[in-house]
DNA sequence: TAGTATCCGGAGCGTCGCTCCGTTTTGTCA
DNA sequence: TGACAAAACGGAGCGACGCTCCGGATACTA
């Protein structure tokens, strides 16, 4: 549907010399080992000197914040992406697909230290990473949603993209701490999504 | 409980010098007129500027960007946690009451730009006004949770600290989306905490 | 009015995002 | 192989910001 690589980096079969592709794929690996311990905010200085490259050389394959941490996450939604549908099918009911699947969701933001809190900010540094996560991942929430609301399973009314940004929401904020996990909060909301067993 | 003033700010009225506490309020004033447009993230030259006054005043003032941010809303969070007893005594129900009481409290953070993310942000720039927010509300918020559990209303085993925390995480991020009201979802959230009708 | 504790202001330092341009590398073609 | 142009590189440099430091101004006191 869209362009094939992810929101603006470039492709990474298009680039003409080799050296560019080798320090695309080596400021890659840098940034992904920075995002762990630093997080997504991580100084591009510090990413270019872990890959051993110059400034320029990052902004140059990814023009934007976004598009180095979409690239470095591209198989991971991809992945969660792509879950939907085989979720879809393999569970017992639409509404257990859509709770798995949410589940997974979680389980990607969560350990990724400050994606949730990128995802959500109200700067807009990290605007082409929120319309990457929508533009992949809304239309299997909607799919997920639509069947379980056919089966009769929830209650219509949710639209999936309140519900995905609520999820997303709940995910913000300190890891680590033992007070609050937001799974048992979204666990919470989709008993409130649930339709009475009153048909 | 805690000491007289907020989070670590000056006390209003132990200064000694009249200018002092003149540019105290000058500061406040400012500070809550540059929030409204740009947050409560604004540069605090920007706020020294509107104020008329040098930086090193406001960092006298309030060594923490937490403690200004406190100080400028200090009395709506003091209006919002009075109103968890009286709402608790007008309420149809101490459900009721909690339902109202989380609306007060999703209205005052809504209407603060960014002041749900540096709530819940995860730099700990702003960690004393997390814990001048908690010490203030979470005793309001378990006393209505507390009741509500008691009266049957909902079921028990909730948090109230994660509660909190995941309402104000609801109400992070862009504000002015038609397409997300996190009042929706925290109705969701609350239906799914309300204990099935069958006593 | 003189003296002093208190408070004020903004220059200055370090960090970060992002760009600009001289230099180096790579692929190509004679 | 050797030369040449296009492509890519690297880091100095600029503006913005957080926060501090210290010489100067100001308000109480006697």
């Amino acid at each position: 549907m869209a362009a094939e690589g992810p929101v603006g980096g470039s492709p990474p079969s298009r680039s003409k010399r080799a050296d560019a592709q080798r320090n695309r794929e080596t400021v890659l690996t840098a940034a992904a080992e920075v995002f762990v311990t630093s997080g997504v905010d991580a100084p591009i200085r510090q990413i270019a000197a872990r890959a051993g490259v110059g400034m320029a050389t990052i902004y140059r394959h990814f023009p934007t914040r976004a598009d180095l941490v979409t690239a470095v996450y591209e198989h991971q939604i991809e992945a969660c992406a792509e879950a939907g549908p085989s979720l879809l099918a393999s569970a017992d009911s639409p509404f257990d697909a859509l709770r798995q699947w949410i589940d997974l969701f979680v389980d990607f933001l969560v350990t990724k230290h400050g994606l949730a809190d990128a995802l959500q900010s109200d700067s807009d540094r990290f605007a082409a990473l929120h319309a990457y996560f929508l533009d992949r991942l809304l239309p299997v929430c909607t799919q997920l949603l639509d069947a379980a609301v056919a089966a009769g399973d929830i209650r219509p009314g949710t639209q999936p993209y309140e519900l995905m940004r609520g999820i997303g929401n709940l995910c913000v904020g300190r890891d680590n701490d033992p007070r609050y996990d937001p799974r048992r909060l979204i666990a919470l909301l989709l008993q409130g999504l649930e339709r009475p067993r009153t048909p």
